[in-house]
DNA sequence: CGAACAAGTGAACTGCGGTTCAGTGCTTCG
DNA sequence: CGAAGCACTGAACCGCAGTTCACTTGTTCG
């Protein structure tokens, strides 16, 4: 038994295979995804092309990992928003400005999230994150509406309504030139409001 | 001075880039932007591959130019929906109804008007697209708001919403399994009903 | 007709980035 | 140690679709 993977030699195994997940991450972040090849990923992980590939099948498993992690934490954040204090308005309000605040901190990221193209293997991820999206609030809206919160409506319908406004508002501001960052102030507001209006809140 | 092109020959040359993009238009319909390589437009347009390069300086310039077309007539019916007889939300239900309809109509180009990955070049032709909606709806709402028939709101915002909402809701059906087309009927109402409530009306 | 040139052709080229793999060096454990 | 086997390396490979271009075919007009 000449060689067994010993608890120190996994260690470093999960170390560079964190370190190729957040390098991909920064990068996605800097320069969105058509400006990540492989070979970039790993150059910036310390680690040669070849490593990638000891640690994912292929790129499209890379990046839909780091989609996935990078998207759970949006969601989570909204989720904690919608499972916040208050009337059915202060809690989506909550939700959008979470939403809203998150991706102006980082515009690049948000935009490789929403709206980038990206191969199907990734797409597949964002899909899966809208419907995230699309599950906290349809199931806000279905609450409410049992409770007479809200009017009736169809939940599906308005919580895909609701994803689809937040991301259309803001990607129009995260695409336009390359000053981004600068949060549009007025937009946000303006943006949860509607999407308040929208349920019919209030 | 041996040669000049005579009307004949520009009518000839006329017909061969309209064959090229309506086979373009075709194959778009039918499989997408993905499955469209030059080598197939100009075999479905029935000219060579180098033809092609006569009558447009590259791929993207040739996409562009369909998406704009293709664009243009799902935009004109929404305007004219727009500008239809009736109270706002009547017109408004008009210009989403008018949207959905023709969307289900042509499954796959109405996703690959809307959603589908596709160059930077045409993707610019796609921001002018959601632009001119946003437009019509921006429109709508000012004057509505100004005539006091819709509460104080930002019109630029609200169209932003209006559309995002549009395009998310359609783009779930759109894009799941291969049974496009089948439309879901309870969707149109429920969407339109979402969209005259999120600006307010009545 | 035939000289001059445009339009059309399609096989070959090209560039790019994902992927591979033979070679190197490290880790394990008897 | 040292044999056995693994992780790592990175230059070379490869596939693909957009693009090119030397050549063929068609058109004009003195």
């Amino acid at each position: 038994m000449p060689y067994r993977r010993t608890a120190a030699v996994q260690e470093r195994l999960d170390a560079t295979r964190t370190a190729i997940v957040e390098a991909a991450h920064t990068l996605v972040a800097e320069r969105g995804y058509a400006g990540c090849s492989v070979a970039l990923v790993a150059a910036a992980a310390g680690v040669a092309t070849g490593t990638v590939y000891r640690h994912f099948p292929d790129k499209g498993a890379l990046f839909a990992e780091v989609f996935r992690a990078a998207t759970q934490r949006e969601v989570d954040a909204v989720a904690a928003a919608a499972a916040g204090p208050g009337t059915v308005a202060e809690r989506v309000e909550a939700c959008v400005t979470t939403f809203a605040r998150r991706a102006f901190r980082a515009p690049r990221l948000a935009w490789a999230l929403i709206a980038e193209p990206v191969d199907p293997q990734v797409e597949a991820e964002r899909l899966a994150y809208r419907a995230a999206y699309r599950d906290i609030f349809a199931r806000l809206v279905a609450d409410a509406v049992a409770a007479g919160e809200l009017p009736p409506q169809d939940p599906q319908v308005s919580a895909a309504g609701v994803v689809g406004a937040m991301a259309e508002a803001l990607v129009v501001p995260l695409h336009v030139g390359d000053d981004m960052g600068r949060a549009p102030v007025g937009t946000v507001p303006a943006l949860s409001a509607f999407v308040v209006r929208s349920l019919g809140a209030r």
